[in-house]
DNA sequence: ATCCCGATTG
DNA sequence: CAATCGGGAT
């Protein structure tokens, strides 16, 4: 047992909080379409996306998403290249979550005679939803969630009530702290909490947020907030190349790897073995048939793309 | 450069 | 537990 807890304490008046919250959030908050839906597949999408992006840009691509695979019947029935092929089009990054969708979509159909399930525990077992996503579907769906824990939650409960960056931890204030019953409304308000007024650089006053008088960052001015895991460096990385494979065989119906390679790296070098010494022994990686085959083979076990023979060479083209 | 309502796989 | 997964906006 961890004894994280022996460090902090919520406040006595556990109900003040709460109430000043709720208020705060009901009186005002951002708009935004997928508040205003109850449908768990629409919610679902809109998850999914907010993982990855931020939500002004979510916004269209829901929308999109939707007036064009209104139900899980119609998702599940989509080719996965489509699914894909929308998510490169409209910029929603980490292809393997489209993927996750249309599988999520798939059970559903086919596991669960088209009804979501209700609980986060029943939530999980679907493709690409993990602790969060299940939790937040479970609440803005069916109003039957338990306290949501992402990064937002974890800074507002850090600096608030000094509650340790230990995920135990997190969890535990999470759930001692939201009213039961009412995930719905408690999961929007603290997100939201650290969506406008509890960000990275605090916006207490501005934003009027609600929880000043017991707030132990605004009290001793130290608003230090947990460590978010830095991402290595986009550009010239292997997701860069990734996604230039999908959006390459998203235009093209199938490329041949000669074709596709001059599009994934303009220092591509065609019918050469990468990385391997040369004969005067220098070992500068050279990016060429084998460097894109491995590059492919890592998109096949993701099966996002796949790989045929024809008349001697290798076509890739996205998994349908 | 850093941020953005995480999840899966090894 | 660590590594991996995209790309636009600021």
């Amino acid at each position: 047992m961890s004894d994280a807890q022996s460090d902090w304490s919520l406040p006595d008046d556990r109900g003040a909080v709460r109430d000043a919250l709720v208020s705060w959030y009901e009186a005002d908050h951002r708009s935004f379409p997928w508040r205003e839906t109850d449908d768990p597949y629409e919610i679902l999408v809109s998850e999914v996306m907010s993982q990855q992006t931020q939500l002004g840009r979510v916004v269209e691509a829901w929308a999109a998403f939707l007036d064009r695979w209104p139900t899980p019947a119609d998702l599940a029935a989509a080719d996965r290249a489509d699914v894909v092929g929308f998510w490169t089009d409209h910029s929603l990054g980490y292809n393997n979550r489209a993927k996750y969708l249309h599988e999520a979509a798939g059970q559903v159909v086919d596991e669960y005679d088209g009804e979501f399930p209700t609980t986060p525990e029943g939530l999980q077992d679907l493709m690409g939803v993990g602790p969060y996503t299940a939790n937040a579907v479970a609440s803005f769906a069916f109003d039957n969630g338990d306290a949501v824990v992402d990064t937002n939650v974890k800074r507002v409960l850090h600096r608030a009530f000094d509650v340790p960056d230990d995920d135990a931890a997190f969890e535990a204030a999470a759930g001692a702290l939201m009213p039961a019953g009412e995930s719905r409304v408690w999961n929007n308000a603290i997100m939201e909490l650290g969506g406008v007024a509890c960000e990275k650089s605090p916006n207490c006053d501005a934003a009027g947020c609600p929880w000043r008088e017991w707030c132990h960052a605004y009290e001793t001015g130290d608003f230090t907030a947990p460590d978010v895991p830095t991402q290595p460096s986009f550009e010239g990385s292997r997701r860069q190349m990734r996604g230039r494979v999908i959006s390459a065989l998203k235009e093209y119906e199938e490329l041949p790897l000669s074709k596709l390679g001059p599009r994934v790296r303009v220092d591509y070098v065609p019918g050469v073995s990468d990385g391997s010494a040369d004969e005067n022994g220098d070992s500068d990686a050279e990016y060429g048939r084998e460097w894109l085959r491995g590059l492919i083979a890592d998109l096949e076990d993701d099966g996002l793309v796949e790989a045929v023979e024809s008349d001697g060479e290798t076509l890739a083209r996205l998994r349908r």
